[in-house]
DNA sequence: CTATAACCGTAA
DNA sequence: TACGGTTATA
């Protein structure tokens, strides 16, 4: 499956799905090439990042509450701790078919995370997020869980971001994750402390050495919404890609 | 308003 | 021992 022209990457899938399906998920109708070049005119001090873009790309949400669940594992953690964990969570929902003795489970839905107890987590290494995953599901729950969840994907995204953190332990960058990747809100700008420091550095001299609060964030969010508009989801997986990859942005991985 | 401690596990 | 988001507290 070619991805555009002038990208040399190529998608190799073996699947039953239609290509249709793939070129859904992977966002192939945006040109990597384009958003590229149009990121470049809006602030040509983004060009040291741009290698890293073609073939990064922002997949097209699917499993909402997966989703959404999935990244309350993610707050004050690291990737490397993240994977494992989710993977642990994964297994907690029903029992969809056992296979030469191996489990095949469904992704819990929120009311089975929500039923989760605290020991039960703390055993699997969730440490104090053992407390406050349930906790954020329970809350989910109170609002309509799932159905909740998907009416959000309709509202507006200052709307959606207001409503997820009147959760408590939902902050205003785990709303912007889940906006994001799971509400399939493209304005959503998760500003991790990456995002931050990149923010300081190039737009943002003087909150040099400051701390993030909870106006700075609005602050800065807002900016790289205004700045790039549409694309700013884009501009910040390119700053997010560079800083993960110290600089060594490449598309061997 | 802003800054800081605490939360937990990993090794950024 | 530093680190990473959020909350509670000063």
């Amino acid at each position: 499956m070619e991805t555009e022209p002038g990208d040399p990457q190529t998608f190799h899938v073996e699947s039953n799905a239609a290509e249709s399906d793939f070129r859904s998920l992977f966002r192939l109708e945006t040109s990597l090439v384009e958003v590229c070049k149009k990121l470049l005119e809006l602030s040509p001090e983004l060009a040291p990042y741009a290698k890293g873009l073609p073939g990064l790309r922002i997949m097209r949400p699917t499993a909402t509450a997966e989703t959404a669940i999935s990244f309350l594992c993610t707050p004050n953690n690291s990737l490397h701790r993240i994977v494992p964990m989710v993977k642990r969570l994964a297994a907690k929902g029903e029992v969809l078919l056992e296979h030469r003795g191996r489990t095949i489970y469904a992704f819990p839905s929120i009311g089975q995370v929500a039923d989760l107890s605290e020991a039960e987590l703390k055993e699997a290494k969730f440490g104090y997020r053992a407390r406050t995953i349930p906790e954020i599901a329970r809350q989910m729950i109170d609002r309509g869980g799932e159905e909740w969840l998907e009416d959000l994907k309709q509202k507006p995204y200052e709307q959606v971001h207001e409503e997820l953190i009147e959760l408590t332990g939902i902050g205003p960058k785990l709303a912007d994750c889940i906006a994001l990747f799971a509400l399939d809100k493209t304005e959503a700008v998760p500003l991790d402390t990456h995002m931050w420091k990149m923010a300081v550095k190039h737009y943002f001299p003087q909150f040099e050495g400051k701390t993030v609060t909870g106006k700075r964030y609005q602050e800065v969010s807002e900016f790289f919404r205004d700045q790039f508009g549409e694309l700013a989801g884009w501009a910040q997986q390119l700053l997010f890609y560079d800083s993960l990859t110290g600089g060594q942005a490449t598309i061997d991985a």
